[in-house]
DNA sequence: CAATATAATGAATTATATTCTACACTAACG
DNA sequence: CGTTAGTGTAGAATATAATTCATTATATTG
């Protein structure tokens, strides 16, 4: 339970704002939009990073022009005890599985995975998710189309803070 | 129904491999990396965006930074016949929703929803969940601990192609 | 108010992105 | 065969950007 001091101003959540939406923003672009000097920005971004509020630069790349058209959700019912985060693990090391979370309720974890089709699922499921022996039983949900797919974040906006009028 | 021609070779991969992992690489790293000239990768990554490859360069935060620590999934069963997406698109508009599935079987969508505790998504239920009258029921399922959480691709490997010897 | 810490500026330097030309390779075609 | 597009890369030149650093501001604290 390591928590960090996590104390944001505006101008950080701007920089936020801007490079969630695209990280490849330049420096200097960012710079120019909130009127400050690039080393400055620079410098605020080396320190979000530092303090992992920035947790990483992703690209997102079309999943079907890599013939990865199939989108299902599983829910896998295993024998951990309370905490225990072992076939958590396991399936987080599988590649095609892209989120695990662990969920209340069912003393079980949903899975997201992204394959070819469902050929390429049922072949995961043979080969990886059987090796994982504390798996009881899994429940498979089938997305037929996805109508949005962000990990964006809602910033809160405190532009117009005035802290006197 | 617009398909496109996705034609990638061992290089695009490379190039999208280096990039799904840190999408603010430069063109001179990569280039570095791959034995290639910087107006090359230039060339090739404007490609890749113009085919929609390459959708978009997004900067993870940490929610916990945001206070944004609340994550659940709500399945939502709704009035829409098949094929209309409205519900799916109601949903989509609202910025706490990062996802929105359109799920086989239960006429119905699977919705993933970050909000900064329980209080929130209350509220975002009561305010807009309710608001799309062609909503009929929901369950929701909150996610205790997420183990892995990541959009990254597979993508194949064909490095040693060898296409004579 | 002085002392300390924090953060921004602006100039200088280094590195990168971008543009453009020339050249190599390929496939299609007369 | 040789020609002609078409495609893609290298490499030089130029425009931008990243990075460093000394200096100047801005807060914070005792």
């Amino acid at each position: 339970m390591n928590k960090i001091d996590y104390s944001l101003d505006q101008t950080d959540y701007a920089i936020l704002r801007l490079m969630q939406e695209n990280a490849r923003i330049s420096n200097a672009d960012i710079a120019r939009e909130l009127g400050m000097a690039p080393s400055a920005i620079l410098e605020r971004i080396k320190k979000l990073e530092q303090r992992e509020v920035i947790l990483q630069y992703r690209t997102k790349i079309n999943p079907v022009a890599l013939g990865q058209t199939m989108l299902s959700f599983i829910f896998i019912r295993a024998a951990d005890g309370i905490g225990c985060v072992t076939t958590g693990q396991a399936l987080a090391a599988i590649p095609e599985v892209q989120e695990v979370h662990d969920i209340a309720g069912d003393d079980g974890y949903l899975v997201k995975v992204r394959t070819a089709d469902s050929a390429a699922l049922v072949e995961l499921m043979r080969n990886s998710f059987a090796k994982i022996p504390s798996i009881i039983s899994t429940r498979t949900t089938i997305v037929l189309e996805t109508v949005k797919e962000e990990q964006q974040l809602v910033i809160p906006e405190l532009e117009e803070q005035g802290r006197k009028e």
